[in-house]
DNA sequence: AAGAGCGAAGATAACGTTGTCAGAACCACT
DNA sequence: AGTGGTTCTGACAACGTTATCTTCGCTCTT
């Protein structure tokens, strides 16, 4: 900037009036100016800016998912980004991978940063430690999960009216043993999850067997292997609702080598992709990530524009598409 | 920092030893200090901090991808977050969808922020427009496509190979009639594999059918579109060579559609999600992105470190899969 | 012709931190 | 008591920028 407003021949103060579009530079200085920046190849630094400004953003956001290569955290990533660019604030992204202890070091290195405000998928339990950050202007969004013990914006799918929407589905098709895949209950979406199956059996009088639901599966291969569990018990299931993803792939897998693929339905939550190219196709309650990253990303921004209102929570709806695998018949 | 230094009773500079762990602080002043600190919620502002610090190193890279959403994009960045993150460095990231324009505000903004390095996949064909920042220090590694116009590191699959081993394998299974989809040839891997195919048909001594080729196609639907066509013509293809992720999925749902996928082999560049559950699996020549990710971030590190040898063009290794579409026979 | 009023431009301090240096306190020797 | 050397510690300037205030020169009143 120095050399810059040397070049032109003025002081710094023109030359900051120039970059931030300031009024009250003359045509003439200001040509001179711009001439200056473009020979010299000069960028602000935007850190050292946001630090003299007042009530200075940096216009950054961080962003915490379980793992930004996976189908659902990248497609959440992709609309908050696109939000952010329209604001021209960049996004900071980080894989917590279920720990909290990495959660709330990326939070760390994001509020080292400054950024304006934080989405964040949880997977601790316990958020009191934003306390302070959130208190201190840090806007803050929860995301597929809200916050332990702390009053905070969240945006969630619809997890027990979407497993209520499965469960019914493969009931008014004459299921009447139906098997529930589900991740550990220490997560907030499995227990949903169960808990819509478990409503929609009750509601429709229909038994439940306690030996037809397994929790706490985290991959597929275990998954695969709950399945081959369910099928040899004396009186195994008709119908699986599987309450997650990999769970899903996992449960097709094992249904497939079990050659059962075409006799035993299944549906799941979250939809995978190229569900529609496999024989059957599956049948899923799809989330839909994109719209949650909207909602998330706008509820933020908001924040930042100083909205103060009450804490929301939003809940996004879910979709049961019908492929095949679904509709099955007992 | 003020408020530290005040409720321990010490100056700043010894704030500043503290948290910056120098040596020369009598342990009772220490323990004095780190009690305030944790007493205020207190950290330092990186951004500050970086400012005075000599050859103020930032701790943030930035990342052009074609799209985070994507799995052949994200599993890059996860690759190269693991990476970054082992070295306390954060990521910014962003998608340019293959708009050079983007790409080029994208650079910008990560310049802004006085990024270390950054990694591309490139859109844009020409990026002279970078010399200036990479005389100025900022380290860039090209992936997945070499840079135009510029001496710098790249990191790109063998595409040329994979071409030619997916040519040869449909030969050995007897084919002649091999069909090509490719995506645009202004992109330098879609040129390299339509190269490979060439290549791989001439060395067999096999004819070059042009019709038989079909380029600049951008989405599932079209490629589609263009199976279709191939097989209105007199002489159809009995194999076909997809040059990309989603001109595969096209593919693969033109044949479903035409009940040819028993009979017509297929294989794609770039592996699938789920591939094997497709009946019949699909057969690719799978990348590694994870492998190529791993191979940037280790080059832009290096160059971070000081590494000043000539450049750098890796090309990593790629695998043909076998899962059965590609070894139907004619 | 003097003063008011205005717009343009720059001088200076400040943002939160670290580099540099000088001072203070202590130690062991003469 | 004086010297020289450690070891701690803090004052101060500096990083690149913006906020505030002052200065300067001009036009417009009366």
């Amino acid at each position: 900037m120095q050399d810059v407003a040397a070049l032109a021949g003025v002081g710094l103060k023109t030359v900051s009036r120039v970059v931030n579009a300031e009024p009250g530079v003359s045509p003439a200085l200001e040509e001179r100016v711009r001439r200056a920046i473009t020979q010299l190849n000069y960028r602000r630094d935007a850190n050292a800016s946001m630090l003299r400004r007042l009530g200075g953003k940096t216009q950054t956001i961080g962003l915490v998912l379980e793992d930004v290569a996976n189908p659902f955290s990248s497609a959440l990533h992709r609309a908050i980004e696109d939000f952010a660019r329209a604001r021209n604030v960049l996004v900071f992204a980080g894989s917590c991978e279920d720990d909290a202890t990495r959660e709330s070091e990326l939070i760390g290195s994001f509020r080292d940063r400054r950024v304006d405000g934080i989405i964040v998928v949880p997977a601790g339990p316990d958020h009191t430690y934003l306390y302070e950050e959130q208190r201190a202007g840090t806007a803050l969004v929860f995301v597929d999960r809200p916050a332990g013990h702390l009053d905070a914006d969240s945006v969630v799918s619809d997890n027990v009216g979407g497993a209520v929407a499965a469960v019914e589905h493969l009931l008014a098709h004459g299921h009447r043993r139906i098997a529930f895949l589900g991740d550990l209950l220490s997560i907030s979406t499995a227990q949903d999850r169960l808990h819509g199956y478990t409503q929609a059996l009750l509601s429709a009088g229909v038994e439940h067997v306690p030996s037809l639901v397994r929790t706490g599966l985290r991959d597929p291969d275990v998954a695969a292997a709950a399945v081959e569990e369910l099928f040899a018990l004396d009186e195994p299931p008709t119908a699986i609702f599987t309450g997650q993803n990999l769970l899903t792939i996992g449960g097709v897998h094992a249904l497939r080598r079990a050659e059962l693929e075409r006799r035993v339905a299944l549906i799941g939550f979250d939809d995978v992709p190229l569900a529609d190219l496999v024989e059957p196709a599956i049948s899923v309650v799809a989330q839909d990530p994109q719209r949650i990253g909207q909602a998330a990303a706008e509820l933020l921004f908001r924040r930042l524009d100083g909205d103060t209102s009450p804490t929301v929570h939003h809940v996004t709806p879910v979709k049961l598409i019908a492929r095949g695998s679904g509709e099955i018949p007992p």
